[in-house]
DNA sequence: GCTTGACCCTATAGTTACTATAAGGTTTAG
DNA sequence: CTAAACCTTATAGTAACTATAGGGTCAAGC
């Protein structure tokens, strides 16, 4: 497979991949005789396991963290369980953080008279405090 | 005053006030004789003013906008509420992206035994679909 | 007069996770 | 034979700072 091919059923963009293998994410896959990268099914699955730890949020770091525990038999599943349990909190936080901003600006824009005029309560409002 | 006082009134760290000034975000404040910054009420104004409005999650680039429809007393009310409610718009989006993040997340740790085998359904689910 | 500590200055590089650009080589379909 | 669609590397750009190096200034205390 060339990376065009495991980029489309991986769902990365070609170039994330060749970035993930600059960063040692993910290892370098054999070449074929032109230079071109060559991918194995254990590579593309590696691939798909990163884009799905992605989208839950784990960082580039924490992604090598949970790789290097799914290829490690000797892993105990707490240990996956606590990662997890503390993304959940961190994520629990940043939406706690977006509501209470988003409650503010609300509020604010319930006092704006949203008219041609110049006077504006939110303006005021960043110039005092919030 | 200097960028010390300033920073501890306005609440930004000195650092992010001189990079605010290397940006033109805010105009270079005229120096003393040995060279150091020295703030007026009114750039002390236009700090905190930044501040809030980056907390409010507004970019660099927005807060641009902002101070200029602040300083400009032909502005409309509108333009300012227009600005606003597009940004909670935003952050409403991003907060139903992170508690649907949270909830797949919540719903993987249920499924994981949590205990001292490798067994871990969290880790299968990242290898499959999620 | 000298040191110590708390300030201040600039310039440069690092951070995160890509994304874009330049400038090219290879393969394949028509 | 050419054009499109691939592939390659290296480098720089993005957002919004943050850190580091390497220095200058100033007031207080001995």
């Amino acid at each position: 497979m060339k990376i065009g091919t495991v980029a489309r059923k991986s769902g990365l963009d070609a170039k994330t991949i060749r970035y993930y293998e600059s960063i040692g994410l993910v290892a370098a896959p054999i070449r074929s005789e032109n230079g071109y990268r060559t991918y194995s099914e254990r590579n593309l699955e590696e691939l798909v396991f990163l884009r799905h730890a992605r989208q839950f949020g784990f960082s580039i770091e924490e992604c090598r963290g949970l790789i290097k525990l799914w290829r490690n038999p000797g892993r105990r599943s707490s240990q996956v369980h606590s990662l997890v349990a503390q993304k959940v909190e961190v994520i629990a936080v940043r939406i706690r953080e977006l509501t209470a901003m988003k409650g503010l600006l609300a509020r604010l824009l319930k006092a704006c008279a949203d008219d041609d005029k110049p006077d504006c309560a939110i303006l005021d409002s960043l110039v005092t405090a919030h």
